[in-house]
RNA sequence: GGCGGGUUGCCCGAGCGGCCAAUGGGAGGGGACUGUAAAUCCCCCGGCUCUGCCUUCGAAGGUUCAAAUCCUUCACCCGCCA
């Protein structure tokens, strides 16, 4: 089975340029790209699906190369939205490109001696470009015809409007392909399928310029079963930064994906074969219940994202926390690690201890003492394992396990920590 | 440029002087059942110093004992005509 065949038995093919064209490229090693824009500090578990089929093309045998969008951040993408982005200042662009070229190069391996991967800045090539130059030397190859019928552009001239501005991306993001065409022999670009109209324009340019050929291939918009977007929960985005999305969180992420996307899941995320893919699909139907393909989900994405030793010890803590014990029962090591992968509130121990209901909204496994009381007279809230229903409960120091640690949580699986110093 | 319609809580969308923190749906949260799953059923869903108070109905003013609801101006959107 080729790279294209693994792909599709992935889900991971939207569509392509000419099918077999890009499969007979791909019998020789050739240079690929896959844009991310820095529109956020951190790239997001839904970035990760393209990211990991760069990964796939490098791990066999073709050579990635990831692009930070420096310069096309500053401009906006129109694709996918139906209103206009606020433009952020260059410095703080300038910062998340740092942060997403770090978060990217994880994934790639740059010291083959083969295929090295590459990550360049669209900033570099675009910033020396004059205002008349861009638009003699490139502009002049770009119908306005063609640009307003995008599905982008359109739909956004439908939905009320598009800036000069973000009509110009399909532009910039076209002589990014040429350029990347021109200096690396670049001859695939990958992307989400909204992406497809954009790399549909660069491969127009580099005929027009070049009159050369190359290829896309998108990668469809994944969803859940239920139609909700994937990577989205009720406290936002599931990030790739630790410090904004933590380890525990990340893991448990996974682990509490939905019985019916988890294989498809392992398939378009994890690097199994499908011979490990079908056993746990088995397990899996087996019995649901003990979550095997949910556990080996969540432990690959967490290594890959977050390294084995952080893995190791946030399963642990999910375990202990999530275990049929007595959290009494736990030894103060286990616990003290288990509870550091929590969010967590310390209280000095002089100071008086706070009622339930300030304990939880201080916390913040609630957005508000409104939204704890509500908890509370719910039935939802639990100190230690234990439904507390009494608003102006206070705890005294003798519930804090082992003298100093309180588990808080909320419905099912929400948790923090108090710690008492 | 003229005429008409619109802007309501996270989203959609009622309300059209007091009974409105505002009907209904979706999303979200909690409970029950389970498996830290789904489906289902029940409850909740602006904030706070919580039998009360405060801030919300595009923005700013005004009328009134009382406004999301009436008036004026401004901003944006959507129709029809030029």
């Amino acid at each position: 089975m080729n790279l294209i065949q693994d792909l599709a038995w992935r889900g991971l093919v939207a569509q392509s340029t000419d099918e077999k064209a890009l499969d007979l490229a791909l019998n020789k090693p050739i240079t690929l790209y896959v844009g991310f824009d820095p529109t956020a500090p951190s790239l997001h578990v839904g970035n990760l699906v393209v990211l990991l089929v760069l990964r796939r093309f490098q791990l066999a045998g073709h050579n990635p190369i990831a692009l930070v969008g420096g310069a096309t951040g500053l401009v906006g993408d129109p694709s996918g939205r139906n209103d206009e982005r606020t433009l952020n200042s260059s410095e703080v662009v300038e910062g998340w490109v740092k942060g997403i070229r770090k978060q990217v190069s994880a994934f790639l391996d740059f010291d083959s001696k083969v295929n090295p991967a590459v990550v360049v800045n669209n900033l570099d090539w675009t910033s020396p470009l004059s205002a008349i130059e861009f638009l003699r030397d490139i502009g002049k190859h770009f119908s306005v015809n063609q640009m307003l019928a995008k599905d982008s552009v359109s739909s956004r001239l439908e939905a009320g409007g598009i800036s000069y501005t973000e009509f110009s991306y399909q532009v910039l993001q076209s002589y990014d392909y040429l350029e990347l065409f021109r200096r690396n022999d670049c001859t695939l670009q990958l992307g989400g399928s909204d992406q497809w109209g954009n790399i549909v324009a660069g491969l127009d340019l580099i005929r027009r310029v070049e009159s050369g050929s190359a290829h896309a291939l998108t990668v469809p918009l994944l969803t859940k079963s239920d139609g909700s977007k994937f990577g989205k929960t009720a406290g936002g985005s599931i990030w790739l930064d630790p410090t904004m999305t933590s380890p525990y969180a990340f893991f448990q992420f996974w682990l509490n994906t939905e019985d019916r996307d988890v294989i498809n899941f392992l398939k378009v995320f994890s690097f199994k074969s499908h011979e490990e893919i079908s056993q746990l699909e088995m397990a899996h139907s087996e019995n649901p219940g003990l979550r095997v393909a949910h556990r080996e989900l969540a432990r690959e994405l967490t290594t890959l994202v977050h390294g084995g030793d952080v893995t190791e010890r946030v399963e642990s803590a999910s375990r202990a926390l999530f275990g049929q014990g007595d959290l009494a029962e736990l030894d103060e090591e286990t616990l003290a690690s288990a509870l550091a992968e929590l969010p967590r509130t310390i209280i000095a121990k002089d100071q008086e201890i706070p009622t339930w209901v300030d304990l939880l909204a201080a916390t913040g496994v609630v957005d508000s003492k409104s939204a704890a009381r509500r908890v509370v007279k719910d039935g939802g809230a639990y100190l230690n394992n234990e439904k507390i229903q009494s608003e102006d409960f206070a705890p005294t120091k003798e519930a804090f396990l082992c003298g100093k640690y309180a588990v808080l949580r909320k419905g099912k699986r929400d948790l923090a920590a108090v710690e008492l110093i």
